[in-house]
RNA sequence: GGCGUCGUAACCGAGUGGCUCAGGUGGCAGUCUGCAAAACUGCAUACGCGGGUUCGAAUCCCGCCGACGCCUCCA
Protein backbone atom coordinates (compact mmCIF):
# COMPACT_ATOMS: atom_id res chain seq x y z
CA UNK A 1 0.00 0.00 0.00
CA UNK A 2 1.30 3.31 -1.03
CA UNK A 3 0.18 6.83 0.91
CA UNK A 4 1.60 10.04 -0.27
CA UNK A 5 3.52 11.95 2.93
CA UNK A 6 3.36 15.32 3.25
CA UNK A 7 6.15 14.85 5.43
CA UNK A 8 8.23 13.86 2.65
CA UNK A 9 6.41 15.00 -0.55
CA UNK A 10 6.43 11.71 -1.77
CA UNK A 11 4.48 8.36 -2.14
CA UNK A 12 5.64 5.89 0.27
CA UNK A 13 4.93 2.61 1.36
CA UNK A 14 2.74 2.58 3.70
CA UNK A 15 2.52 -0.56 6.90
CA UNK A 16 1.23 0.14 10.96
CA UNK A 17 3.98 0.49 12.80
CA UNK A 18 1.73 -2.12 15.42
CA UNK A 19 1.51 -4.80 12.80
CA UNK A 20 -1.63 -5.72 14.90
CA UNK A 21 -3.33 -2.49 14.08
CA UNK A 22 -3.59 0.97 12.01
CA UNK A 23 -3.90 4.05 14.21
CA UNK A 24 -5.39 6.99 12.77
CA UNK A 25 -6.56 10.71 13.87
CA UNK A 26 -7.90 12.96 11.61
CA UNK A 27 -8.96 16.85 12.55
CA UNK A 28 -12.70 16.86 13.55
CA UNK A 29 -15.25 20.19 12.83
CA UNK A 30 -15.46 22.72 15.59
CA UNK A 31 -19.42 22.71 16.39
CA UNK A 32 -20.82 26.20 16.05
CA UNK A 33 -22.50 26.07 12.92
CA UNK A 34 -23.61 23.80 10.24
CA UNK A 35 -20.80 21.93 8.05
CA UNK A 36 -20.38 22.68 4.56
CA UNK A 37 -19.47 20.51 1.48
CA UNK A 38 -15.81 21.31 1.91
CA UNK A 39 -15.58 20.09 6.07
CA UNK A 40 -16.79 16.48 4.44
CA UNK A 41 -14.30 15.63 2.46
CA UNK A 42 -12.00 14.66 5.23
CA UNK A 43 -14.20 12.82 6.36
CA UNK A 44 -15.70 10.84 3.04
CA UNK A 45 -12.27 10.67 2.24
CA UNK A 46 -10.94 9.16 5.12
CA UNK A 47 -13.55 7.05 5.80
CA UNK A 48 -12.97 5.25 2.68
CA UNK A 49 -9.17 4.76 3.58
CA UNK A 50 -10.18 3.88 6.87
CA UNK A 51 -12.22 1.23 5.05
CA UNK A 52 -8.93 -0.25 2.77
CA UNK A 53 -7.05 0.08 5.48
CA UNK A 54 -8.95 -2.26 7.39
CA UNK A 55 -9.58 -4.72 4.71
CA UNK A 56 -5.80 -4.97 3.94
CA UNK A 57 -4.64 -4.81 7.94
CA UNK A 58 -7.56 -5.47 9.95
CA UNK A 59 -8.09 -3.58 12.90
CA UNK A 60 -7.68 0.17 12.62
CA UNK A 61 -8.33 2.34 15.17
CA UNK A 62 -10.07 5.71 14.09
CA UNK A 63 -10.05 9.13 15.82
CA UNK A 64 -11.88 11.93 14.55
CA UNK A 65 -12.17 14.58 17.14
CA UNK A 66 -14.77 17.17 18.11
CA UNK A 67 -13.68 20.45 18.86
CA UNK A 68 -16.72 21.84 21.29
CA UNK A 69 -14.30 24.74 22.78
CA UNK A 70 -13.42 27.60 20.69
CA UNK A 71 -14.11 31.41 20.41
CA UNK A 72 -16.26 31.02 17.28
CA UNK A 73 -18.57 28.76 19.44
CA UNK A 74 -18.37 31.03 22.02
CA UNK A 75 -19.70 34.00 19.67
CA UNK A 76 -22.38 31.88 18.92
CA UNK A 77 -23.10 31.29 22.21
CA UNK A 78 -23.13 34.64 23.31
CA UNK A 79 -25.52 36.08 20.43
CA UNK A 80 -28.21 33.01 21.21
CA UNK A 81 -27.68 34.19 24.97
CA UNK A 82 -27.15 30.12 25.79
CA UNK A 83 -24.70 27.69 27.41
CA UNK A 84 -21.81 27.02 24.81
CA UNK A 85 -23.46 23.28 25.34
CA UNK A 86 -26.48 24.02 23.72
CA UNK A 87 -24.45 25.18 20.11
CA UNK A 88 -22.09 21.98 20.22
CA UNK A 89 -24.78 19.40 21.11
CA UNK A 90 -26.89 20.80 18.22
CA UNK A 91 -23.92 21.27 15.44
CA UNK A 92 -22.98 17.97 16.45
CA UNK A 93 -26.16 16.36 16.01
CA UNK A 94 -26.46 17.96 12.46
CA UNK A 95 -23.02 16.76 11.57
CA UNK A 96 -23.77 13.12 12.57
CA UNK A 97 -26.96 13.34 10.59
CA UNK A 98 -25.19 14.56 7.79
CA UNK A 99 -22.68 12.24 8.21
CA UNK A 100 -24.95 9.09 7.75
CA UNK A 101 -26.59 10.85 4.86
CA UNK A 102 -23.11 10.62 3.55
CA UNK A 103 -22.15 6.72 4.16
CA UNK A 104 -19.48 7.63 6.52
CA UNK A 105 -19.24 5.31 8.71
CA UNK A 106 -18.83 6.10 12.71
CA UNK A 107 -15.13 6.02 13.81
CA UNK A 108 -13.57 4.03 16.55
CA UNK A 109 -13.37 7.50 19.14
CA UNK A 110 -14.35 11.17 18.81
CA UNK A 111 -12.99 12.78 21.67
CA UNK A 112 -14.14 15.74 22.44
CA UNK A 113 -12.28 18.69 23.98
CA UNK A 114 -14.32 19.21 26.66
CA UNK A 115 -14.05 15.45 28.09
CA UNK A 116 -9.80 16.08 27.74
CA UNK A 117 -9.42 18.98 29.62
CA UNK A 118 -7.15 17.22 32.44
CA UNK A 119 -5.01 15.50 29.51
CA UNK A 120 -4.61 18.97 27.92
CA UNK A 121 -3.22 20.81 31.36
CA UNK A 122 -1.44 17.96 31.79
CA UNK A 123 0.30 17.67 28.53
CA UNK A 124 1.16 21.65 28.92
CA UNK A 125 2.50 21.36 32.20
CA UNK A 126 5.14 18.78 30.56
CA UNK A 127 6.04 21.20 28.09
CA UNK A 128 6.76 23.77 30.76
CA UNK A 129 8.50 21.01 32.37
CA UNK A 130 10.70 20.49 29.72
CA UNK A 131 10.95 24.38 28.93
CA UNK A 132 8.96 24.11 25.37
CA UNK A 133 6.53 26.11 26.95
CA UNK A 134 6.62 29.28 29.03
CA UNK A 135 3.67 31.00 31.37
CA UNK A 136 3.05 34.74 30.63
CA UNK A 137 0.52 37.17 31.56
CA UNK A 138 -2.25 34.00 32.14
CA UNK A 139 -1.04 32.31 28.79
CA UNK A 140 0.83 29.45 28.47
CA UNK A 141 2.93 29.63 24.77
CA UNK A 142 4.76 27.06 23.01
CA UNK A 143 8.68 28.32 22.28
CA UNK A 144 9.21 27.33 18.71
CA UNK A 145 12.54 27.93 18.90
CA UNK A 146 12.74 24.92 21.06
CA UNK A 147 11.92 22.46 18.98
CA UNK A 148 14.32 22.22 15.96
CA UNK A 149 12.25 20.94 13.16
CA UNK A 150 9.52 23.36 13.78
CA UNK A 151 8.80 23.91 9.96
CA UNK A 152 9.81 20.70 8.57
CA UNK A 153 6.24 19.89 7.71
CA UNK A 154 5.03 22.97 5.91
CA UNK A 155 8.72 23.53 4.53
CA UNK A 156 8.89 26.82 6.02
CA UNK A 157 12.16 27.71 8.05
CA UNK A 158 11.71 29.70 11.20
CA UNK A 159 13.87 32.88 10.41
CA UNK A 160 11.85 33.66 6.79
CA UNK A 161 8.75 32.24 8.33
CA UNK A 162 8.34 35.23 10.76
CA UNK A 163 10.21 37.75 8.47
CA UNK A 164 6.81 37.93 6.52
CA UNK A 165 4.76 37.66 8.85
CA UNK A 166 1.65 40.11 8.84
CA UNK A 167 0.00 39.97 12.40
CA UNK A 168 1.01 41.81 15.75
CA UNK A 169 3.10 39.84 18.24
CA UNK A 170 1.88 40.01 21.42
CA UNK A 171 4.32 41.52 23.68
CA UNK A 172 4.48 38.81 26.42
CA UNK A 173 5.64 36.15 23.67
CA UNK A 174 9.05 35.53 23.51
CA UNK A 175 9.48 34.88 19.87
CA UNK A 176 7.10 35.59 16.96
CA UNK A 177 6.58 32.15 16.25
CA UNK A 178 5.26 31.30 19.67
CA UNK A 179 1.76 29.79 20.02
CA UNK A 180 -0.54 29.67 22.24
CA UNK A 181 -1.37 26.45 24.56
CA UNK A 182 -3.78 28.67 27.00
CA UNK A 183 -4.86 31.65 27.04
CA UNK A 184 -6.90 33.36 30.18
CA UNK A 185 -10.88 33.61 29.95
CA UNK A 186 -12.88 36.79 31.14
CA UNK A 187 -15.63 36.19 33.59
CA UNK A 188 -18.58 36.27 31.07
CA UNK A 189 -16.49 33.48 28.91
CA UNK A 190 -16.35 30.06 29.25
CA UNK A 191 -13.00 28.79 31.29
CA UNK A 192 -12.15 25.85 32.81
CA UNK A 193 -9.54 25.85 36.06
CA UNK A 194 -5.91 25.27 35.13
CA UNK A 195 -2.74 26.11 36.98
CA UNK A 196 -2.07 29.60 35.09
CA UNK A 197 -5.64 30.57 36.29
CA UNK A 198 -9.34 30.16 34.82
CA UNK A 199 -8.90 30.34 31.03
CA UNK A 200 -9.27 27.62 28.15
CA UNK A 201 -6.94 26.11 25.79
CA UNK A 202 -5.73 27.47 22.73
CA UNK A 203 -6.56 26.00 19.21
CA UNK A 204 -3.86 23.24 18.44
CA UNK A 205 -3.01 21.62 21.63
CA UNK A 206 -6.52 20.03 22.03
CA UNK A 207 -5.53 16.99 18.53
CA UNK A 208 -2.78 16.56 20.19
CA UNK A 209 -3.65 15.89 23.94
CA UNK A 210 -6.72 13.84 22.71
CA UNK A 211 -4.43 11.82 19.97
CA UNK A 212 -1.97 11.09 22.87
CA UNK A 213 -5.03 10.30 24.93
CA UNK A 214 -7.37 7.61 22.47
CA UNK A 215 -4.42 6.26 20.49
CA UNK A 216 -0.61 6.89 22.26
CA UNK A 217 2.43 9.15 21.91
CA UNK A 218 2.78 7.44 18.07
CA UNK A 219 0.35 7.11 15.38
CA UNK A 220 0.46 6.21 11.50
CA UNK A 221 -1.69 8.16 9.98
CA UNK A 222 -2.68 11.59 10.58
CA UNK A 223 -5.19 13.58 7.93
CA UNK A 224 -6.71 16.88 7.23
CA UNK A 225 -7.33 19.50 5.12
CA UNK A 226 -4.43 20.88 3.20
CA UNK A 227 -5.08 24.14 4.78
CA UNK A 228 -3.98 23.02 8.19
CA UNK A 229 -0.69 22.37 7.39
CA UNK A 230 0.33 25.01 8.82
CA UNK A 231 0.08 26.21 11.40
CA UNK A 232 -2.15 23.47 12.70
CA UNK A 233 -0.62 20.41 12.04
CA UNK A 234 2.99 21.84 12.30
CA UNK A 235 2.21 22.91 15.89
CA UNK A 236 0.44 19.75 16.83
CA UNK A 237 4.08 18.30 15.22
CA UNK A 238 5.85 20.66 17.63
CA UNK A 239 3.93 19.95 20.73
CA UNK A 240 3.58 16.26 21.04
CA UNK A 241 6.68 15.64 19.55
CA UNK A 242 8.01 18.24 22.70
CA UNK A 243 5.15 16.24 24.92
CA UNK A 244 6.91 12.96 24.26
CA UNK A 245 10.65 13.58 24.91
CA UNK A 246 11.31 12.90 20.81
CA UNK A 247 9.15 10.43 19.50
CA UNK A 248 7.38 10.58 16.31
CA UNK A 249 4.13 12.07 16.15
CA UNK A 250 2.30 11.02 12.94
CA UNK A 251 4.46 8.84 10.81
CA UNK A 252 2.21 9.85 7.55
CA UNK A 253 0.87 13.07 6.97
CA UNK A 254 -1.97 12.93 4.75
CA UNK A 255 -3.76 16.29 3.59
CA UNK A 256 -6.95 16.77 1.05
CA UNK A 257 -7.19 19.52 -1.09
CA UNK A 258 -10.18 21.78 -1.29
CA UNK A 259 -13.25 21.98 -2.52
CA UNK A 260 -14.01 25.41 -4.31
CA UNK A 261 -18.02 26.05 -5.30
CA UNK A 262 -17.74 27.31 -8.83
CA UNK A 263 -13.95 27.44 -9.10
CA UNK A 264 -14.10 30.12 -6.14
CA UNK A 265 -13.28 29.49 -3.01
CA UNK A 266 -16.52 29.14 -0.50
CA UNK A 267 -16.14 32.32 1.77
CA UNK A 268 -19.10 33.96 3.49
CA UNK A 269 -18.60 36.87 1.50
CA UNK A 270 -19.08 35.66 -1.62
CA UNK A 271 -22.01 33.89 -0.23
CA UNK A 272 -21.02 31.00 -1.99
CA UNK A 273 -21.15 28.28 1.31
CA UNK A 274 -22.74 24.94 0.35
CA UNK A 275 -24.00 23.43 3.18
CA UNK A 276 -24.26 20.05 3.57
CA UNK A 277 -27.51 20.24 5.49
CA UNK A 278 -29.22 22.20 2.31
CA UNK A 279 -27.56 20.26 -0.12
CA UNK A 280 -29.32 17.16 1.07
CA UNK A 281 -32.85 18.68 0.16
CA UNK A 282 -32.17 18.45 -3.02
CA UNK A 283 -30.19 15.44 -3.43
CA UNK A 284 -29.30 11.90 -2.25
CA UNK A 285 -26.53 12.05 0.62
CA UNK A 286 -24.33 9.18 -1.91
CA UNK A 287 -24.16 11.82 -4.84
CA UNK A 288 -22.34 13.76 -2.48
CA UNK A 289 -20.36 10.90 -1.81
CA UNK A 290 -19.87 10.24 -5.30
CA UNK A 291 -18.46 13.52 -6.15
CA UNK A 292 -16.00 13.93 -3.33
CA UNK A 293 -14.67 10.77 -4.45
CA UNK A 294 -14.78 11.61 -8.22
CA UNK A 295 -11.36 13.36 -8.18
CA UNK A 296 -8.48 12.69 -6.17
CA UNK A 297 -8.31 13.70 -2.65
CA UNK A 298 -5.04 15.19 -3.23
CA UNK A 299 -6.92 17.27 -5.68
CA UNK A 300 -8.54 20.10 -5.41
CA UNK A 301 -12.40 19.88 -6.20
CA UNK A 302 -14.24 22.35 -7.77
CA UNK A 303 -18.15 21.85 -7.42
CA UNK A 304 -21.03 22.81 -9.48
CA UNK A 305 -23.96 21.69 -10.86
CA UNK A 306 -23.03 19.81 -13.50
CA UNK A 307 -20.56 17.76 -10.86
CA UNK A 308 -23.54 16.75 -8.77
CA UNK A 309 -25.57 15.64 -12.11
CA UNK A 310 -22.92 13.80 -13.36
CA UNK A 311 -23.01 11.73 -9.85
CA UNK A 312 -26.41 11.01 -10.05
CA UNK A 313 -26.09 9.82 -13.51
CA UNK A 314 -23.19 7.72 -12.44
CA UNK A 315 -25.11 5.98 -10.01
CA UNK A 316 -28.06 5.33 -12.08
CA UNK A 317 -26.09 3.22 -14.64
CA UNK A 318 -24.66 1.70 -11.51
CA UNK A 319 -27.33 0.91 -9.41
CA UNK A 320 -29.07 -0.11 -12.88
CA UNK A 321 -26.61 -3.30 -13.27
CA UNK A 322 -27.05 -4.02 -10.14
CA UNK A 323 -31.33 -3.58 -11.05
CA UNK A 324 -30.90 -5.87 -13.54
CA UNK A 325 -29.18 -8.89 -11.21
CA UNK A 326 -32.04 -8.53 -8.60
CA UNK A 327 -33.09 -12.18 -9.12
CA UNK A 328 -29.29 -13.43 -9.11
CA UNK A 329 -27.77 -14.41 -5.46
CA UNK A 330 -24.37 -12.76 -5.28
CA UNK A 331 -21.67 -15.45 -5.37
CA UNK A 332 -20.24 -16.52 -1.98
CA UNK A 333 -16.93 -15.84 -1.24
CA UNK A 334 -16.21 -13.55 -4.12
CA UNK A 335 -14.28 -9.84 -3.63
CA UNK A 336 -13.61 -6.75 -5.75
CA UNK A 337 -11.06 -7.12 -8.37
CA UNK A 338 -7.84 -6.89 -7.77
CA UNK A 339 -7.16 -3.89 -10.19
CA UNK A 340 -9.52 -2.05 -8.15
CA UNK A 341 -8.02 -3.03 -5.17
CA UNK A 342 -4.77 -1.87 -6.47
CA UNK A 343 -5.82 1.59 -7.49
CA UNK A 344 -7.30 2.19 -3.73
CA UNK A 345 -3.92 0.70 -2.43
CA UNK A 346 -2.10 3.49 -4.67
CA UNK A 347 -2.55 6.13 -2.62
CA UNK A 348 -6.21 5.79 -2.48
CA UNK A 349 -6.52 6.94 -6.19
CA UNK A 350 -10.48 6.65 -6.50
CA UNK A 351 -10.80 8.03 -9.83
CA UNK A 352 -8.91 4.96 -11.41
CA UNK A 353 -11.36 2.52 -8.99
CA UNK A 354 -14.13 4.06 -9.93
CA UNK A 355 -12.93 3.45 -13.29
CA UNK A 356 -12.69 -0.34 -11.98
CA UNK A 357 -16.24 -0.02 -11.29
CA UNK A 358 -17.47 0.39 -14.55
CA UNK A 359 -15.34 -1.78 -15.80
CA UNK A 360 -17.10 -4.49 -13.95
CA UNK A 361 -20.99 -2.68 -15.09
CA UNK A 362 -20.05 -3.46 -18.07
CA UNK A 363 -19.20 -6.93 -17.67
CA UNK A 364 -21.99 -7.38 -15.75
CA UNK A 365 -24.50 -5.90 -18.16
CA UNK A 366 -23.34 -8.09 -20.98
CA UNK A 367 -23.12 -11.40 -18.62
CA UNK A 368 -25.63 -14.13 -19.75
CA UNK A 369 -24.90 -17.04 -17.52
CA UNK A 370 -26.27 -16.75 -14.47
CA UNK A 371 -23.02 -17.82 -12.58
CA UNK A 372 -20.94 -14.58 -14.27
CA UNK A 373 -24.23 -12.89 -13.22
CA UNK A 374 -23.58 -13.86 -9.83
CA UNK A 375 -20.05 -13.27 -9.47
CA UNK A 376 -20.07 -10.14 -11.13
CA UNK A 377 -22.68 -9.13 -8.24
CA UNK A 378 -20.57 -10.40 -5.49
CA UNK A 379 -17.98 -8.43 -6.94
CA UNK A 380 -19.66 -4.96 -8.07
CA UNK A 381 -21.11 -5.15 -4.33
CA UNK A 382 -18.03 -5.28 -3.06
CA UNK A 383 -15.85 -2.88 -4.48
CA UNK A 384 -18.73 -0.22 -3.85
CA UNK A 385 -18.59 -1.18 -0.38
CA UNK A 386 -14.95 -0.44 -0.03
CA UNK A 387 -16.03 3.13 -1.51
CA UNK A 388 -19.22 3.16 1.19
CA UNK A 389 -21.67 3.19 -2.08
CA UNK A 390 -24.36 1.07 -3.41
CA UNK A 391 -25.56 0.49 -0.14
CA UNK A 392 -28.84 0.39 -0.62
CA UNK A 393 -31.80 -1.85 -3.16
CA UNK A 394 -31.96 -0.43 -5.99
CA UNK A 395 -35.20 0.17 -5.98
CA UNK A 396 -35.01 2.39 -2.91
CA UNK A 397 -32.10 4.18 -4.91
CA UNK A 398 -34.89 4.73 -8.16
CA UNK A 399 -37.95 5.26 -6.17
CA UNK A 400 -36.32 7.92 -3.69
CA UNK A 401 -38.07 11.40 -3.99
CA UNK A 402 -36.09 13.99 -3.21
CA UNK A 403 -38.95 16.64 -2.96
CA UNK A 404 -41.99 16.74 -1.69
CA UNK A 405 -43.54 17.99 -4.36
CA UNK A 406 -42.48 14.56 -6.35
CA UNK A 407 -45.47 12.30 -7.47
CA UNK A 408 -46.12 9.83 -5.01
CA UNK A 409 -45.46 5.82 -5.87
CA UNK A 410 -49.00 5.14 -5.52
CA UNK A 411 -49.78 7.96 -8.36
CA UNK A 412 -46.93 6.71 -10.43
CA UNK A 413 -47.85 3.02 -10.76
CA UNK A 414 -51.76 4.32 -11.17
CA UNK A 415 -50.40 6.41 -14.11
CA UNK A 416 -48.11 3.47 -15.47
CA UNK A 417 -51.22 0.88 -15.41
CA UNK A 418 -53.00 3.48 -17.53
CA UNK A 419 -50.77 3.71 -19.81
CA UNK A 420 -49.87 -0.21 -20.58
CA UNK A 421 -53.49 -0.92 -20.79
CA UNK A 422 -53.40 2.21 -23.63
CA UNK A 423 -50.66 0.29 -24.93
CA UNK A 424 -52.35 -3.01 -24.92
CA UNK A 425 -55.21 -0.97 -27.14
CA UNK A 426 -52.45 -0.24 -29.27
CA UNK A 427 -53.50 3.56 -27.73
CA UNK A 428 -49.93 4.92 -28.71
CA UNK A 429 -51.28 8.64 -28.61
CA UNK A 430 -52.54 7.93 -25.23
CA UNK A 431 -49.96 6.11 -23.76
CA UNK A 432 -47.57 8.47 -25.09
CA UNK A 433 -49.42 11.21 -23.66
CA UNK A 434 -49.35 9.52 -20.08
CA UNK A 435 -45.04 8.80 -20.45
CA UNK A 436 -45.06 12.87 -21.77
CA UNK A 437 -46.90 13.72 -17.82
CA UNK A 438 -44.99 11.26 -15.63
CA UNK A 439 -41.52 12.88 -17.25
CA UNK A 440 -42.49 15.90 -16.95
CA UNK A 441 -42.94 15.26 -13.42
CA UNK A 442 -39.19 14.45 -13.47
CA UNK A 443 -40.60 9.89 -13.47
CA UNK A 444 -38.60 8.24 -16.15
CA UNK A 445 -40.37 4.78 -17.37
CA UNK A 446 -38.46 1.62 -18.82
CA UNK A 447 -40.45 -1.11 -20.50
CA UNK A 448 -38.87 -4.36 -20.34
CA UNK A 449 -39.87 -7.60 -21.30
CA UNK A 450 -41.11 -8.40 -17.60
CA UNK A 451 -43.52 -5.34 -17.01
CA UNK A 452 -42.33 -1.34 -17.11
CA UNK A 453 -40.53 -0.02 -14.23
CA UNK A 454 -39.90 3.28 -13.23
CA UNK A 455 -37.01 5.89 -11.83
CA UNK A 456 -37.12 9.38 -10.77
CA UNK A 457 -34.90 11.39 -13.37
CA UNK A 458 -32.65 13.90 -11.71
C1' G B 1 8.29 38.07 -1.35
C1' G B 2 8.62 32.61 0.75
C1' C B 3 6.61 27.61 0.27
C1' G B 4 3.49 24.46 -2.55
C1' U B 5 -0.12 22.69 -6.25
C1' C B 6 -2.21 22.56 -11.00
C1' G B 7 -3.08 23.36 -16.61
C1' U B 8 -5.47 16.29 -20.48
C1' A B 9 -10.93 16.14 -25.48
C1' A B 10 -17.90 19.57 -25.10
C1' C B 11 -17.67 18.60 -19.55
C1' C B 12 -15.73 15.75 -15.23
C1' G B 13 -11.29 13.04 -14.48
C1' A B 14 -7.03 9.08 -14.03
C1' G B 15 -2.52 7.66 -16.04
C1' U B 16 2.11 6.79 -18.30
C1' G B 17 9.15 7.73 -21.60
C1' G B 18 7.15 3.71 -26.62
C1' C B 19 1.62 -1.16 -26.70
C1' U B 20 -3.94 2.59 -32.27
C1' C B 21 -2.84 6.12 -23.64
C1' A B 22 -8.44 4.79 -18.46
C1' G B 23 -13.40 5.61 -16.90
C1' G B 24 -17.97 8.53 -16.57
C1' U B 25 -21.35 12.26 -18.56
C1' G B 26 -22.70 14.49 -23.06
C1' G B 27 -22.82 14.01 -28.89
C1' C B 28 -23.50 10.92 -33.42
C1' A B 29 -24.79 6.07 -35.55
C1' G B 30 -26.43 0.88 -35.15
C1' U B 31 -29.01 -3.40 -32.48
C1' C B 32 -33.48 -3.73 -29.41
C1' U B 33 -38.46 -1.16 -28.88
C1' G B 34 -45.21 0.52 -31.34
C1' C B 35 -42.03 4.85 -30.35
C1' A B 36 -38.87 5.60 -26.41
C1' A B 37 -35.90 4.33 -22.18
C1' A B 38 -32.30 0.98 -20.33
C1' A B 39 -28.51 -2.17 -22.14
C1' C B 40 -24.96 -3.55 -25.77
C1' U B 41 -21.80 -2.25 -30.22
C1' G B 42 -19.27 1.36 -33.11
C1' C B 43 -17.54 6.57 -34.14
C1' A B 44 -15.49 11.62 -33.13
C1' U B 45 -12.78 15.37 -30.21
C1' A B 46 -6.81 15.83 -25.95
C1' C B 47 -2.45 16.20 -23.32
C1' G B 48 -1.36 25.43 -21.94
C1' C B 49 2.96 27.76 -25.01
C1' G B 50 8.30 27.70 -26.50
C1' G B 51 12.83 25.31 -26.23
C1' G B 52 15.93 21.03 -24.65
C1' U B 53 17.29 15.72 -23.43
C1' U B 54 16.02 11.08 -26.11
C1' C B 55 15.73 6.41 -31.32
C1' G B 56 11.02 8.09 -29.12
C1' A B 57 7.79 13.05 -24.37
C1' A B 58 1.57 14.55 -23.10
C1' U B 59 5.08 11.92 -19.48
C1' C B 60 11.93 14.07 -17.79
C1' C B 61 14.65 19.20 -17.75
C1' C B 62 14.58 24.72 -18.55
C1' G B 63 11.87 29.09 -19.62
C1' C B 64 7.20 31.46 -20.36
C1' C B 65 1.88 32.14 -19.93
C1' G B 66 -2.35 31.12 -17.02
C1' A B 67 -5.20 29.32 -12.59
C1' C B 68 -5.01 28.33 -7.46
C1' G B 69 -3.65 27.30 -2.17
C1' C B 70 -0.93 28.34 2.51
C1' C B 71 2.16 32.16 5.03
C1' U B 72 -0.92 32.18 12.81
C1' C B 73 -9.84 32.20 11.88
C1' C B 74 -10.09 28.29 7.92
C1' A B 75 -11.54 21.08 5.92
Amino acid sequence: MQLHNTLTGQKEAFSPLDPSRVTMYVCGPTVYSFAHIGNFRPPVVFDTLARVLRRRFGRVDYARNITDIDDKINAAAAREGVDIRVITDRYAAAYHEDLKALGVEPTTHEPRVTEHLPQIIAMIERLIASNHAYAAEGHVLFHTLSYGDYGRLSKRDEQSLMAGARIEVAPYKKHAGDFVLWKPSADDQPGWDSPWGRGRPGWHIECSAMSEAVLGNTIDIHGGGHDLIFPHHENEIAQSTCAHGGAVYARFWLHNGFVNVNHEKMSKSLGNVLLVHELLKTMPGEVIRLVLLTGHYRQPLDWTDDVAADARRKLDRLYGALRDLAGIEAAAGVSAPQAFIDALEDDLNTPMALAELFELVRAANKAESDADKARFKAQLLDAASLLGLLQQEPEAWFSQATSESDLSAERIEQLIAERNAARKSRNFADADRIRKELADAGVLIEDGADGTRWRRGG
